[in-house]
DNA sequence: GCCGAATCCACAGACCAAGC
DNA sequence: GCTTGGTCTGTGGATTCGGC
């Protein structure tokens, strides 16, 4: 299947135009190797050898070229790679995890990871996408294959969602949270849109949602693959009851609770939310003369006045009596 | 009883249009 | 430019039914 990947590895074709050296945007250049300028023609290269410059520099000059061109698959030290500056997921399953794991100690790792060189910290690499096969790598020791290409913020985020665009690799509400995190991060809808393949109409539900629902609950939960945004609706629309919010972060302390898979802690906190009614708020109605002749019962759905059949029974077949009396002000009151 | 095809249903996600 | 409601389409799982 062809990948939307704008970023993608291109093949050796066309020789490059020139090879002035190669730099980051930021200035560094690739490896963190420093050369004096040189002519790039055959005759510069030729000259180049006549004059005695050594193998080694000149096949750094080639690798820095072709890492810069996407076209070389390098093995690197993982311990030099660090996670992207957006996090785009909540948490990886273990079983899967210990798939991948098997997978690359059985077959090696068949697929390179995209990093570029971190814009900080020099001399090390950061990861557009390929996170779960570097963590599977470090786990097993030895190098990463990886792709080195000079990605500016906005060509990495792209990259990393279509990335995982391609693989529909992340859940519907990691992809929620990672629309949200670039947002916060400044990135403009456009961007934001071109790195999920989305329209601007469901980018927007994306973020509501995320923005709606406590980020704890969120990152306890976890991708929830089997569900979507209907379902993450629903639980948004609950959880704007306070005492329904409070319910559902605490539960996720639950030792049950956080033993099971993503989608069971969906379905468990999904449950809780749906079926638990709150208790019934009682208070007593107290009158001018200290007397307590009512109650006022106020559940989800109703709200009962209770008067007590000693203290308050004429009190109520009053009130009972000024009912019609009572919805006409109240009319009037409210325009109704 | 088992298996495969057909059908139904719920859900996810994309698209469109209207409104703010 | 962003949000929201409505609609449509594709997909996967469950169920039913007929043939063996």
């Amino acid at each position: 299947m062809a990948r939307k990947n704008l970023f993608e590895m291109t093949p050796d074709t066309a020789e490059p135009e020139a090879a002035a050296p190669v730099r980051t945007t930021l200035g560094r250049p690739l490896l963190g190797l420093d050369r004096p300028l040189r002519p790039a023609s055959p005759v510069g290269a030729i000259s180049q050898s006549l004059d005695g410059i050594s193998a080694k520099a000149q096949r750094a000059e080639e690798i820095e070229k072709r890492l810069a061109e996407g076209q070389a698959i390098i093995e690197l030290d993982p311990s030099l790679v660090d996670a992207s500056f957006v996090v785009d997921r909540l948490g990886v399953d273990a079983e899967d995890q210990s798939g991948l794991v098997d997978q690359i100690r059985e077959h090696g790792q068949q697929v390179p990871i995209l990093v570029r060189p971190h814009p900080e910290r020099a001399g090390r690499f950061q990861v557009a996408y390929g996170h779960r096969r570097l963590a599977a790598i470090k786990e097993i020791g030895g190098t990463v294959k990886a792709v080195v290409r000079d990605l500016t913020d906005e060509q990495l985020i792209v990259s990393q969602g279509q990335e995982n665009n391609a693989r529909t690799d992340l859940s519907f509400i990691e992809r929620c949270y990672f629309a949200a995190k670039l947002e916060t991060k400044g990135f403009g809808r456009e961007t934001i849109m071109s790195s999920l393949g989305v329209d601007k109409a469901a980018l927007s539900r994306m973020i509501a949602l995320v923005r709606r629902v406590p980020s704890p609950l969120i990152e306890a939960i976890g991708p929830a693959p089997s569900f979507g945004r209907q379902r993450w609706a629903e639980i948004a629309d609950m959880v704007e009851e306070r005492a329904k919010r409070m319910r559902a972060l605490k539960h996720v302390e639950d030792a049950d609770f956080r033993a099971a898979r993503s989608d069971a802690r969906f379905q468990i906190i999904f449950d809780l939310l749906k079926i638990s009614k709150d208790k019934p708020r009682v208070t007593a109605w107290t009158a001018p003369d200290g007397t307590s002749p009512a109650k006022i019962k106020e559940t989800d759905t109703a709200l009962n006045i209770a008067f007590d059949k000693r203290g308050g029974a004429q009190f109520g077949a009053f009130v009972e009596r000024k009912l019609l009396t009572l919805f006409e002000e109240f009319r009037k009151e409210t325009g109704d």
